[in-house]
DNA sequence: GAAACACGGTACGCTTAGGTACACTCTGAT
DNA sequence: ATCAGAGTGTACCTAAGCGTACCGTGTTTC
């Protein structure tokens, strides 16, 4: 999934998957965006203002229990994905928080003129329909990740996923930061990713991850990293293939 | 969500908040069909043949990691529901299982034929798309309830959203069974039944519990479970309001 | 150059839950 | 009436991971 570049030729793969009708239909509508780290792009129970389409960056999306107490991510979105769950699924206000959580740039479109376009052409509808398809993959095997996966695995998976997402090699992280993410203890992290370290799969630094071994990193997450992974390129690829 | 009854005048609550046009485009297609116990309706990486709008019973969406080695239930659907996210979000084959766990009747449709319908009442298809996304919620909560919350939070969740789903107070389950749906050890769901039991908010009995208390429960989950019935209720109800 | 701060390594005790095993108790079948 | 089997209660040991704390080491700031 990492090297999908040419198919992406305008930057985010849902646009890149549009016929040229559909894009030129999107285009006037669409702003260009910068994301910045901790911006915050939906919120449970808010109205949607915008729906937006990476170029780069990483974006999440987080459960939150209904007395919000408890927070977990649920599933990411990068250069391959939308925001906007709730309005391609005319089911607004949102009941998920979807933050930036790593810097980035992008479009971005009105809530209101999406949905309008979404009623002018049924291509582009379903367009965002696999998408929405894919991540309620992702989000059931995050569900099993949780639910199965050592920490060791699911931190795995988390790296795996972000550089999926995030162009260069290298990810500016820090164990605090990847703590929260997975709802453990920083110092689990610390212990989880020297583990991984100590098998030459990644290198370690302060405040920087590199991967090495990316097949290595795939047989560590023991099958929890890849079954969205592998629809997402299924779904979009034959366009180009 | 317990009550509502009166929401449901056709059985099923996707069905009973179609408009009368819907319904009765719809309703030639629909065959009635009963559902036992460990019938399989999806298969990972299998067409979708059918799509299911139980009336009773209780069926249960399973993500499956890449390897096959692990699997977990992703969300539970009821009279509330329907199966075939694959085909409405029009990216088949489905990557879940989809299994019956508490045998039950309802209807059915073909596939093609409900993608055709789809296209022809977009108020039909926004419907189905409104249950997509409470699923969605559902799938996310799961992940949420995965990370955060203790065996017997998770059981008392589980033993909620079964209660909605299944008619008459009580329900037919081994631990054996609630430890194979959540993925835990069955010694586990007994000393957690035990804890549940003790606080008065359930009665065991051999192959059966009973819930007492809902409200008890609830409070026991910690906020991991209502998030996604909330919502059932608010984009179902206004109809009937 | 020194202080302030962010980040990372390590440690201790504790809770939760897994693996395994065995025994008890209903229930239905013969 | 007895037996087999399903369902349940309990126990022991181990592993994973949490809460907390403290200390080192880079990095930034003044």
């Amino acid at each position: 999934m990492k090297n999908a570049a040419r198919l992406n030729s305008r930057g985010n793969l849902i646009l890149s998957s549009l016929s040229l009708a559909d894009y030129e239909l999107l285009e006037p509508y669409l702003e260009t965006v910068q994301f910045r780290a901790r911006d915050c792009l939906e919120q449970t129970n808010k109205k949607v203002e915008r729906i937006y389409f990476p170029y780069r960056g990483l974006i999440s999306v987080i459960a939150v229990s209904q007395n919000k107490r408890h927070e977990s991510e649920a599933g990411i979105i990068g250069w391959e994905g939308m925001t906007g769950a709730s309005v391609v699924l005319r089911s607004e206000p949102a009941l998920t928080n979807v933050f930036v959580q790593i810097p980035g740039d992008g479009r971005a479109v009105l809530a209101g003129d999406l949905s309008m376009l979404m009623a002018m052409s049924s291509t582009l509808r379903d367009a965002f329909l696999k998408h929405i398809y894919v991540f309620l993959i992702q989000a059931a095997n995050t569900a099993l990740a949780n639910a199965r996966g050592r920490l060791d695995q699911r931190l795995a998976r988390w790296l795996l996923m972000a550089d999926d997402r995030v162009p260069g090699d290298g990810l500016h992280l820090t164990h605090e930061f990847l703590a929260f993410m997975l709802g453990v203890r920083r110092a689990g992290v610390t212990i989880a990713l020297q583990h991984l370290e100590s098998q030459g799969l990644i290198c370690n630094s302060r405040g920087h991850i590199r991967l090495i071994n990316r097949s290595g990193l795939e047989q560590c997450c023991d099958g929890l990293y890849g079954v969205a992974e592998r629809e997402l390129s299924r779904l979009f690829a034959p366009r180009y293939g």
